[in-house]
DNA sequence: TGTACATCAGTGAACGCGCGTTCACTGATGTAC
DNA sequence: TGTACATCAGTGAACGCGCGTTCACTGATGTAC
């Protein structure tokens, strides 16, 4: 072979590294063979001793991508008190510096909304590893009975990556914050509401009567 | 001119009709000139005769789709009791029927991800709408403070445009529908709970000791 | 009221371009002897 | 240990295709006289 043994994995996980993000800026179909492969600094004649098909890349760089999120938060959870872990990841989730990296950010918003629309493969590809997210979101979430914080993961994960769609969408300005602040409240205040004693108000976030 | 007065205007809305349902399908970027002009019943040369690109189309379905969603919720919420008029949206929102029919459903879930990518114009443009969407949906969470309900509409809109991103995502079976009923529960839990006198766990969604 | 002309929504061929994919070729390295 | 050969990751030209857009043209109708 012209390169040694491991010279190949290496390339292939560098092309799949680097798509995971130009895809994740651009969306699924926001950038060519072409382009992902010189970002690998290769010509693009070279991508089919890689990947099947362009769509086989994209379903690798999504895995990747889903994978590096789930294991930085479950690390991220490991260094954080068991009561605080849950929080710990709402607050870095939905905040400025998220929402204007998406192509180092969570895949979910940047992607999903197009992957339900690819073909049945790949969007079970995706669905397996939002599964896997779930259930290590679900193991944040202490005190309470497991039904109920995989629930609580759902709906927390769906109100993170919707806030963070709509952010967005609603660019950098007030507006873009207002939505920010808004999805991090409710769903902190919505897990900590489900805890057994955690009924009373959190800071800021007042069920009746809103100070700011 | 060849057609009557009226013509043009009629051809242009049913273009734009036509064309908010087949994008909100298969994309912002998922069906070509060629396409949604047949859809019109009309061939693609006329096409610049009434918008002066593409994207200017794309932003024109996705006003009209936008302003449809807004304003069947305001007429549904007219005729259901203030108390309930939140619930009803939100329960016909996150329903199966919703996720397996994305081409006459909210045009957020299907779109909102590729429209935060295209230009600052047409971003804007969705901005307005969604703006308008929030309003009118604080407008149906009544005994709260204004700025409860706002925040309250943004959160909500967030958790059931994410939830449906994620059932779609899922396919159409267990896991999915799993995700559209933590969806609905957290919502509409965390409304009622947000009310001077709502803090009573609602039918099915209980706090701390799930039935289910 | 009748007639000639101007208008312009709509047609269909054509344009240029970028895309995903294919393919003949290269040449440095691993392997066989 | 040294040499000839086989391998195959990577190159760059080429392919076919579909796309957004342009354009010369059509012909039914509104309008001017």
């Amino acid at each position: 072979m012209r390169y040694s043994r491991e010279h190949k994995a290496e390339t292939h996980a560098r092309i799949v590294k680097n798509a995971s993000v130009r895809l994740r800026e651009h969306g699924a179909h926001g950038v060519g063979v072409a382009d992902l492969m010189k970002d690998a600094g290769l010509t693009h004649g070279g991508f089919y001793a890689h990947f099947d098909s362009r769509e086989a890349l994209v379903v690798e760089a999504f895995a990747y991508a889903m994978d590096r999120s789930t294991e930085r938060w479950r690390k991220k959870a490991e260094q954080t008190p068991p009561d605080k872990r849950f929080a710990s990841i709402v607050e870095s989730y939905l905040t400025p510096l998220h929402r204007d990296d998406p192509g180092h950010g969570c895949a979910i918003p940047a992607l999903a909304a197009e992957i339900a629309r690819e073909s049945p493969k790949t969007r079970k590809a995706f669905a397996a590893k939002l599964e896997e997210m779930i259930e290590m979101l679900a193991d944040q979430i202490p005190d309470v009975p497991r039904k109920t914080a995989r629930k609580q993961a759902i709906a927390s994960l769906a109100g993170m990556m919707g806030a963070m769609v709509l952010a967005r969408v609603a660019g950098t300005g007030e507006f873009s914050g207002e939505i920010l602040t808004a999805g991090r409240e409710a769903v902190l205040d919505r897990v900590s509401a489900s805890k057994p004693g955690g009924k009373k108000a959190r800071k800021g976030v007042p069920k009746q009567a809103p100070t700011a």
